[in-house]
DNA sequence: ATTGTTAATTGACCTAGATCAAGGACTCTC
DNA sequence: GAGAGTCCTTGATCTAGGTCAATTAACAAT
């Protein structure tokens, strides 16, 4: 996993393996529960999740308690509350492990300085921001342009084999649409 | 204008002043006339506008026709291309003028050298890129949380004084609901 | 095995916003 | 000042998806 992770920053940003082992000194592996919240709502946010296995989400809810998932991460993906950290605030989606799962987490503050020390470090984190809006201008359109239906296929496209791994209505909380309304509409899929 | 985001840019990044005069070459002026498309679907994603004057936006329709606005952009602020460039694909959304504009163009080539150059400029890229992050995470926000007419609120607050210069029927594609939507939406608040 | 808990399913009904169609109001231009 | 575009307004009707309530299925835990 970490192997992995660097290959890509090598690529990315021609991170050197020295300078990846000083900023993997601040790894810390962990394991969680399925359904287990790792970072709650309105606390601080600090650190940076790399799944190693099985699936986390990041999510919150409304004064109803209603569900709203921005984004899952399965193995060698990255997650935590990104902009919450840019922004220096509280956080306002939370983050869970949707099945048992490893990770790693490290400090936010190890990247930030090693991005204060390095330029190639610098050129990553401009690589990740983008990368990120890329994401989230997919979202955007989806969002703007897709009925749920449409939605849900291009859900499974992105996903692939994780979509399986993850129960039906956490899935209706990223399309942005009710429990009920997705299994509707898996029922007519079937018909 | 340009000495504006020349302050901008030595906050966030530290750029001197001789390397934006390096940088600021590259820029070029024009005007154009309201409702004007600078940039149409489809065309080569190179350039980055900064509106000196006026309002432009960022939009796109499907295929029954029907407008889609990303976001409009007033004196001071940037717009392009910009997804399209970073993942080098053609156009989607296309440039166009709201209002009467004038604008500085510069191509995103000339900002790529400058960061492989400089790490200050690669900060400033990372910093761009993390602020049109958050920027897209506060509308999927919205349009995923708020109603038509939240989300109405939050144009309004958002936007402040431009929000006058743009026709309603355009301020209806950023809410993404239809111009018959948004007018009734208005007459019951008067009401 | 039995009970408690969480998730999926189904039905009945409701509502925000879409769509379609037809007028008005405002600008321009000649 | 008469058309010709745009844009805005209003009415009638439709529909995707929401909400509420009840049932069943799946899974854990004792």
């Amino acid at each position: 996993m970490n192997v992995q992770l660097f290959e890509t920053a090598k690529q990315d940003a021609d991170i050197t393996l020295e300078q990846w082992e000083e900023f993997a000194q601040s790894f810390v592996m962990g394991q969680a529960q399925k359904g287990e919240i790792l970072l709650g709502h309105d606390q601080e946010a600090k650190y940076i999740w790399i799944v190693v296995s099985g699936v986390m989400r990041n999510f919150d809810n409304d004064s109803k308690g209603k569900e709203y998932t921005k984004v899952f991460r399965g193995p060698g993906e990255m997650l935590g509350p990104y902009s919450e950290i840019l922004s220096r605030s509280k956080t306002r989606y939370s983050i869970q492990a949707v099945t048992q799962t490893t990770f790693i987490r490290f400090p936010y503050a190890q990247f930030e300085s090693m991005m204060a020390k390095y330029p190639q470090w610098e050129r990553l984190g401009r690589k990740i921001a983008e990368k990120n809006f890329l994401e989230k201008e997919k979202r955007e359109y989806e969002l703007m342009h897709l009925s749920a239906e449409d939605r849900y296929q291009e859900f499974l496209k992105q996903y692939g084999a994780l979509a399986e791994q993850i129960p039906q209505y956490q899935v209706a909380s990223l399309l942005a649409i009710s429990p009920e309304a997705l299994n509707r509409l898996l029922k007519n899929k079937k018909a």
